[in-house]
DNA sequence: GGTTGCTATGCAACGAGTTGCATAGCAGGA
DNA sequence: TCCTGCTATGCAACTCGTTGCATAGCAACC
């Protein structure tokens, strides 16, 4: 399992709290990777306990303090060993092409509409990806403060989110192939 | 869980044994869901308690008999209230890409070679694929026998098939990218 | 005769992910 | 004042998926 290790990544990007991870869970490690803050919080125990991470609490003004974690060395040592470990090309699920499938066996009429949802939940996605490919990795933004990550960190970051613009695109495209389809072989039995 | 319904598509298709069923999970079904023999005879057994399948011994000869499952009434009805279901987009987690930002704090090299692998791998499903719609989904292909199923249905087969070979593609020129990037950034550290 | 390999089914234990719920401080608005 | 909403952490129960193992018939090969 690899959650764990994402959220080594992501604490060697920049150490924080379970409820800041969560967060980024939704935004940037979430074009790749997803987790709720229950499973954060249970993983980050765990990784305390094994001294994979360092924790210091940290008081804060207006809401409450905050656990900040950042990696230790036995944290950094079962990362490289992770990541000198080959893994296996990711196993595929797709409810909707199962659906799709099934649409044979039934009226495909709630289907369209379904599939019609997805594409347009893909072109948000999407155009949230190029909204940050546009504020986070445009040449002016490479000057970025004392806070922005190096020069490979973040060429590694943008080809990921290249990744998933990419992936967004197939999908749109594959989904109006779907509905092409559909429309050809739906309304004919 | 769409487990359950991968395989009530998969017996309306053609009714067969938990075996066969384990056998199409690494070919044809194996384009968009994955599932180990386990996984299919423990839900195979849910089913049948729920009425959903009704089974049939065969008695086989130079092998050992098998259970033929097939779909019941119930599970036609649980299938079409399931497709009736709106879903959620997929959740994506890509171990790889949790490598590739791993890469920034680590040596490069062996990444490489791992993403090389993958790009191989990705190379083969490709090809098998391709091989896959050459013999199933050409023009001569379209008159298959008595047991050739319906044209809506190959239609969908091959809308799906084609989403499987899209997905290919795309994971190629994406890996050749992250070779790319790689190349430009490993060594300069 | 023994080994390997394929068909065919299954159990048990574990690990991972999901869902629902609980707590608690503080801010802002009706 | 009460209600809503955000930050922040966590427990418990359940389901799902993975891994390792076991059994058993038969075929093919050395």
């Amino acid at each position: 399992m690899a959650l764990e290790h994402a959220i080594l990544v992501s604490l060697l990007e920049k150490p924080g709290s379970g409820y800041e991870l969560a967060r980024r869970f939704e935004r940037s490690i979430g074009y790749f990777w997803t987790a709720t803050h229950q499973q954060i919080y249970r993983v980050l125990k765990r990784m305390e306990n094994d001294g994979w991470i360092d924790v210091r609490d940290v008081p804060q003004q207006g809401r409450p303090d905050k656990k900040e974690y950042s990696v230790a060395d036995l944290g950094r040592a079962a990362l490289s060993s992770w990541l000198q470990d080959p893994i296996e090309p990711e196993s595929v699920r797709h409810d909707l092409a199962v659906k799709i499938r099934g649409a044979a066996f039934d009226d495909p009429t709630s289907l369209i509409r379904e599939v019609e949802r997805h594409r347009q939940a893909h072109r948000d996605r999407l155009a949230h990806y190029l909204a940050g490919e546009a504020r986070d990795f445009t040449p002016e933004a490479s000057t970025a403060g004392p806070d922005g990550p190096l020069d490979a960190e973040r060429e590694l970051q943008h080809v990921v989110l290249r990744g998933g613009i990419a992936y967004e695109r197939m999908m749109i495209g594959w989904l109006d192939d779907v509905l092409a389809t559909l429309a050809r072989f739906g309304p004919a039995r």
